[in-house]
DNA sequence: TACAGCGTGCCGTATAACGGCACAAGCCCT
DNA sequence: AGGGCTTGTGCCGTTATACGGCACGCTGTA
């Protein structure tokens, strides 16, 4: 099926890169200009890609993708669960409310609610969250085994800015005080003036599914009021963690 | 390239249907059993969908649709022209405002910015809208040429709620008052609590690339609230229009 | 206990994908 | 103006690859 992993591995490549024409494309992957021509047409016939109409001809994606993907919290109901939730934290603290999603080692924001004040960055759903720099992810590493907190850690630790955890040890330390308190923070980790408080989502196995967070920007991120967030997302991730037991069991009896 | 049409269409089917075993989705689909197994096993292999480790096996989608399908309004950076003029907006009402694109003869939700006050409904990315019974999708349609909005119509006018437009009469009329004024409108059309103002985007070509809107509960749309929203989605619509082709013109020269 | 359904895997055949190649058109740098 | 280079597109013979019937072990039900 190696047909198939070239095909889906073109729409990868072309969606980051497009608009982009045959060749170009051709280059990045490594293959012949006439099979990726023909996978380009095949992609468009499935209506996952669409020739821009100029001249040479470039391709891009079409929303395909964002049709299939909103399917990707189905699982239990989650969207559905979380929103409610989601929307009255948003109502009490008048901040950006993310959800987000765990898959392998990735934490992944799924949906999300608007502050009403003005933001400097929305992220757009899709994104893959830096796990030790951003509240989700540290909120989803702290409720996983230590196994894997050690082979994430062993991927090395990026730097995005001055306050980013870089240290294994300073991880560890950190993240044994965000299982004590039950929530996680972001302290400009990865955008300097973006803040967060998150607090992890526990599926029926009792590890770490989701998370949900409160997102500030760095100056309004007092010391009064992290531990007023920390509280409200703990609540918010517990009351949800419940409502999908609940719903796992009258889904399939057990 | 049957094969990888087949693969893509067992993503979507399965994303609909998920979680599913083999033996459903091969009768779904109309396909042999061992045929669509393979094919799980590869776009499992690609990462796009997972086993969730019960028993029986059942699939669901990852997000990674979702990473791929942010990507689909990048073509001329309308993401990032749109969203400001989103936001101000949205800080001006205090409503909820939705950015949807056209794709073919379908109109899709790509990103929208929450009111701040309680909503009953929250729509998915990646959801289509209704054209005929929604604000976006009438902006769309009434920016298009004539044959586009026949060719519409002649696949016929689904009801929705009893203020649903069915009468292809009806709606050519109303989308004459919409080219007139300059935006479209929705009142509860799709779904009865929810009303709602747009304005087309005008791409290079003239046509329509995509549509803005406000959207409120019915009982919030007064006869006096309807003609503002219009004129601020109108003027937003026409700010995007304008910035699109000032970005055209320098990404390429022409 | 028999049975029907499931998910999984094998394997011989025939088909359909591969990729080298050629060609026309457009761009840029003389 | 011109020549060289790159582009997108399409053909076609070979061969590798996907197809799908079939069989297996398992689970839950009658």
């Amino acid at each position: 099926m190696q047909n198939v992993l070239n095909a889906l591995r073109a729409l990868e490549e072309l969606a980051v890169r497009q608009p982009i024409g045959v060749a170009d494309l051709a280059r990045a992957m490594g293959l012949p200009k006439s099979s990726v021509q023909r996978t380009l047409v095949t992609l468009k016939e499935a209506g996952w890609i669409r020739p821009t109409g100029s001249v040479p001809t470039r391709w891009v994606v079409t929303t395909k993708a964002l049709h299939v993907g909103r399917h990707a919290t189905d699982e239990l109901g989650l969207r559905d669960i979380a929103l409610p939730v989601m929307e009255e934290l948003r109502r009490r603290t008048d901040e950006t409310v993310h959800l987000a999603v765990r898959e392998g080692s990735k934490v992944v924001l799924v949906e999300r609610l608007e502050t009403s004040q003005p933001v400097r960055i929305i992220l757009p759903l899709g994104q893959n969250l830096a796990v030790h720099a951003s509240a989700n992810g540290k909120a989803v590493l702290a409720a996983d085994p230590q196994e894997a907190v050690e082979r994430y850690i062993a991927e090395g630790l990026r730097e995005f800015t001055d306050t980013t955890i870089t240290d294994a040890a300073r991880l560890r330390a950190e993240l044994a005080r965000t299982r004590e308190r039950g929530w996680a923070t972001n302290s400009g980790e990865w955008r300097a003036d973006v803040s967060a408080v998150a607090s992890a989502v526990i599926g029926e196995a009792g590890l770490p599914v989701a998370s949900i967070s409160i997102n500030v920007p760095t100056s309004r991120m007092t010391d009064e009021a992290r531990p007023v967030y920390g509280a409200l997302v703990n609540e918010a991730a517990k009351r949800i963690s419940t409502a999908l037991g609940r719903a796992h069991e009258e889904g399939d009896g057990g």
